[in-house]
DNA sequence: AACTATACGGAACTTGGATTCCGTTTGCAG
DNA sequence: CTGCAAACGGAATCCAAGTTCCGTATAGTT
C-alpha cells in the first residue's frame, strides 16, 4: 500500500480528536490527561508536574509540549468536568419532577467535586478558570433553567436566583475535602441546604447588591 | 560563665502578656501582629512574610524571632479569631431565643470570615491549625450546647449535631471571598442554610458514618 | 533504506518566597 | 555612665516548584 498516495492529507478517521498529531504524540498526550486527571483529583491543585510526567511515564518536556502551562492542564480538567456537569443539568431538565431534577443537580455537583480535590479548588479559589469554563459549555443558562422550572412548579423558594446554585456548589464542594471527624458527612449539609431552598421561604432574603 | 545574675525578678506590671520581654520587643511583636492581622486579612495566607516585615515597620529577622515560622504567626492570628469566635458562642448561649442564638452565631462566624481572608483560608485548608485553635478555646463544646439548647426550644431540627455547625460556617466562609457577579450576596446563602436547620426537616438525613 | 519533521526525555535553569546569619544597636541593670 | 545580653535589620542563603533547552529517538514518507 506503500505507492498508492490515494487521500494523504492528514491523517483520516482520527479517533475522534486533536488533528495532524503523530500516532505516538496523540497516545501521550491521552497518557498525561488520564495522569493528571488521577492525580490532581487525589492530591489537588498542587500536584507537580514532574509528578504527573511520572505517572504518564512520559517526561516533564512532553507535558509541557501538550499544555504550555500548569495552568492550561487545569484547564484542559476543569474543562472536562464541566462538561460532564453540563451535561448533568441538561439530563436533569428532563426529569419528571422539576424539583427533584434541581436536587439531583446539586448533589451530584457535591459528588463530582467530593472526587476530585483538584475541581474543589478550582471551584473554590480559582473564579476565572471556573468562570471560562462555565461559560464554555453554558452552564450559567443551564443554572437557569433549571431554577425556573423548578420555581414553577412551586417547589424551589421564589427568591433564590441562578447564580446562588453555582455559589451553594463552591459552598458544598468546599466541605467534601473535610478530613478529621467532619469527613464524609457532607451528604448531610447538602440536604440541609436542600431543605433550606425548599419553598415556602421562612426568612426573607436580604436584597442582591447588585444584579 | 558569667558571674551571675541569678534569676531577676522578671518585671512587673506587664501590659497583660508575654513576660520578661525587653520593652521595645515587645512593642514589635505587638506591631508584626497588627501587620499581619491586616496584610492576612486582606490578601489571605500567601500573603509574604518579607511584606509583614515591612508593614510592621520591622526587619524580617524580627518577625522571625517572635514567630519561629510562617506557620507559627498564622496560628497566633488564627488563635485570636477563634477567641472571638468562642466568646461570641458564649454571649449567644446567654441569648433569650436560643434558635435566634445559634442563628447569630452562625451569622456572626460567616461575618468575621467574610472580613478576613486569611481565616476563610485556614478554615477551609487547614484543618489541624483549626482543629488546634479551636480546641484551645472549647469551641466545640459551646458549638455542642448552642445546638442542644436550640433543639430543647424546638427550632433547630433534630438531626443535627454540633459537628455540623463548624463544617457550615467553613462552607460559608469559602462563599464570603467570591469575587466577580457572586461578590457580595452570601448574606442570602446564610439564610437559606439557616432555614435548612429550622424544624421541622423535609429530608431525613443520611446517617453520619461514625461518631 | 534513507530522510526529516515531529516528538521525546530529563538535566539544568529560573523564580518566588521562606528562613538563616551575623554584624550592629539598644534597653536597662549595676 | 558602662557593660552586655537581648533585639534588631536585612542581605544572603536555601529550597521547592515550574519551565526551558537541546541532543536523541522515531513515525511516517519517499
Amino acid at each position: 500500500m506503500t505507492t498508492l498516495t490515494e487521500i494523504k492529507p492528514k491523517s483520516h478517521q482520527d479517533t475522534s480528536f486533536e488533528p495532524g498529531l503523530r500516532a505516538d504524540a496523540r497516545r501521550n498526550q491521552q497518557a498525561v490527561i488520564a495522569a493528571a486527571k488521577k492525580l490532581f483529583a487525589e492530591e489537588g491543585l498542587d500536584a507537580q508536574m514532574p509528578d504527573v510526567a511520572r505517572a504518564a511515564k512520559v517526561g516533564v518536556g512532553t507535558v509541557y509540549r501538550h499544555f504550555p502551562t500548569k495552568d492550561d492542564l487545569i484547564a484542559a480538567l476543569a474543562g472536562e468536568r464541566f462538561v460532564r456537569l453540563a451535561e448533568k443539568a441538561r439530563e436533569e431538565l428532563e426529569a419528571e419532577d422539576p424539583w427533584e431534577g434541581l436536587c439531583d443537580f446539586i448533589r451530584f455537583s457535591a459528588q463530582i467535586q467530593a472526587d476530585d480535590r483538584g475541581l474543589c479548588e478550582v471551584m473554590g479559589s480559582r473564579p476565572e478558570v471556573m468562570g471560562g469554563a462555565a461559560e464554555a459549555v453554558g452552564l450559567e443558562k443551564l443554572c437557569d433553567q433549571l431554577v425556573k422550572r423548578a420555581q414553577r412548579s412551586g417547589d424551589l423558594r421564589k427568591d433564590v436566583e441562578w447564580l446562588e446554585i453555582p455559589m451553594i456548589a463552591c459552598a458544598l464542594g468546599g466541605i467534601t475535602k473535610a478530613h478529621g471527624p467532619g469527613a464524609g458527612r457532607w451528604p448531610r449539609l447538602v440536604e440541609i441546604v436542600i431543605d433550606g431552598l425548599r419553598a415556602p421561604a421562612k426568612s426573607k432574603l436580604p436584597k442582591p447588591l447588585s444584579t
